[in-house]
RNA sequence: GCGAUCAUGGCGAAGUGGUUAACGCACCGGAUUGUGGUUCCGGCACGCGUGGGUUCGAUCCCCACUGGUCGCCCCA
């Protein structure tokens, strides 16, 4: 048996990479004041659709849905965003005291593609969201949270790109006249560009194969169609980036793939050796028309979302060690049924005294004991034995120094306790 | 969804149309009747992803399926 394509399990040894990471998110977002909110990992598929963008790859055919035994038609959730803008408007966030609303999450989301290094079915995003504000600073508050992410994580090769997407009115626009662009020259494109340019016809100008049409050079770009507003909020939003000292690129072609997105939209990758195809970490933008597309008061948002997977590759594409201790306080040996029964004794009481502590349970020999407890990295061997048995004490062996003294049984916790 | 490639013990990795499927690491035991290392000796795949087919006979040939990886698409 193995588990279906895409999907992995989290075993021991890696298990605890994840909880540090995933500790240090929380710590993180702690700090920029964001809290935990939990959602369903299913929802109706309508919430998709409408959310994230009939239009989208994401709805077109990457969406796990399914018909329940009720007839409603249900979906794993693909992205955060959606989710927790549902989850806002249904418990009516928009009206608690603190605004704007600053809510992190963490979970497991679904695509249905053609699973690779870094692109899995089920995988695990970690993303903020900020509902209630339409401030630059905000948006300069969640790209710095993303870019700290990673950096105190240990990461050094990132790329922070940003566009502006303009205003509904900007991008629509823009959208419009590059279909009017391209339409005439439609049957020179690629198969590719021919049906990106009812779909998403920004994505023309990222195509490898037609980079050398003529119409490329031409093509208008989006920051042209910025309305004042839209410029100006972009250049604002720069600003505070620059105040903050974090560097970054304009990239007037940067799309992202969901429809709700408008005004900055940015990506972070990594330039890491080792990479291959998939080099984006996150990604996240504004939304500003999503929370009223989906039943509640128009309230700007702004957020992102990262991948644990990948960011996990680029630790270890940059060999970043994460301080991970792994050794354990006590293991005790012992020897003869007697003594197997006083040691379990000891055990118990050493973990009821707060010391990791562990104990053979195969029966296996002085010598062998001694190398499992090398092997989980014991600090204290204690030895008992007929001997020990015989005067009240145990042997307290450091592991690290090789010394060995004897301690009286009833101290022995104490004991522990005082030199750990 | 398209194209390519791969699949042998816990891990890495040889291999051949035909008696007992190399080797390395790890693990277990012994040399060393109670101390972690080294060395030496021994043990460890009724089995070569799954299911069919070809054949006197297949881990090795063919087909399908499943899964991994790479590229495209797209993204996190």
């Amino acid at each position: 048996m193995k588990g279906p394509r895409g999907t992995q399990d989290l075993l021991p040894g890696v298990t605890e990479k994840w909880q540090y990471v995933e500790a240090k998110l929380k710590d993180l977002s702690a700090r920029y004041n964001y809290h935990e909110i939990r959602t369903p990992i299913f929802e109706h598929t309508e919430l998709f659709q409408r959310g994230v963008g009939d239009t989208t790859d994401i709805v077109q055919k990457e969406m796990y849905t399914f018909t329940d035994k009720g007839d409603r038609s249900i979906t794993l959730r693909p992205e955060g965003t959606a989710s927790v803008v549902r989850s806002f408007v249904q418990h009516k966030l928009f009206g608690l005291a603190n605004q704007p609303t600053k809510l992190f999450y963490i979970g497991p989301m679904f695509r249905y593609e053609r699973p690779q290094q870094g692109r899995m079915r089920q995988f695990v995003q970690f993303g903020v969201e900020a509902l209630g504000s339409e401030d630059p600073a905000m948006d300069a508050e969640v790209i710095a949270l993303a870019m700290n992410a990673y950096r105190e994580l240990g990461l050094q090769s990132l790329k922070l790109v940003i566009n502006s997407l303009g205003d509904t009115e900007s991008r629509n626009n823009h959208r419009q006249a590059l279909i009017d662009h391209f339409s005439p020259v439609k049957e020179e494109l690629c198969s590719d560009c021919q049906s990106r340019l009812e779909k998403n016809p920004l994505r023309i100008l990222d195509c490898k194969k037609d980079r050398d049409h003529p119409a490329m050079g031409t093509a208008p770009s989006i920051l042209e169609f910025l309305n004042d507003y839209s410029r100006n909020y972009f250049e604002q939003v720069q600003a505070y980036l620059d105040a903050m000292g974090i560097a970054y690129v304009v990239d007037k072609n940067l799309v992202r793939g969901l429809d709700y997105y408008n005004h900055t939209a940015f990506e972070i990758m990594s330039d890491a050796e080792g990479f291959g195809a998939i080099t984006t970490l996150s990604g996240g933008g504004r939304y500003n028309g999503l929370v009223q597309d989906l039943g509640g008061p128009e309230t700007p948002g702004i957020g992102f979302a990262l991948s644990i997977e990948r960011l996990r590759m680029a630790l270890e594409a940059e060999n970043v060690e994460l301080p991970i201790d792994q050794s354990l306080d006590c293991f005790v040996i012992a020897l003869g049924d007697e003594a197997k029964v006083k040691a379990a004794a000891i055990t118990e009481q050493l973990r009821q005294a707060g010391m990791q502590t562990d104990k053979d349970y195969l029966d296996r020999k002085m010598k062998a004991q001694f190398k499992a407890a090398d092997r989980l990295k014991a600090r204290f061997v204690l030895v008992l034995g007929e001997e020990e048995l015989e005067n009240n004490v145990i042997a307290v062996k450091n592991m690290e120094s090789g010394e060995q003294e004897n301690v009286a049984i009833d101290q022995i916790t104490s004991y522990i306790e005082g030199i750990i």
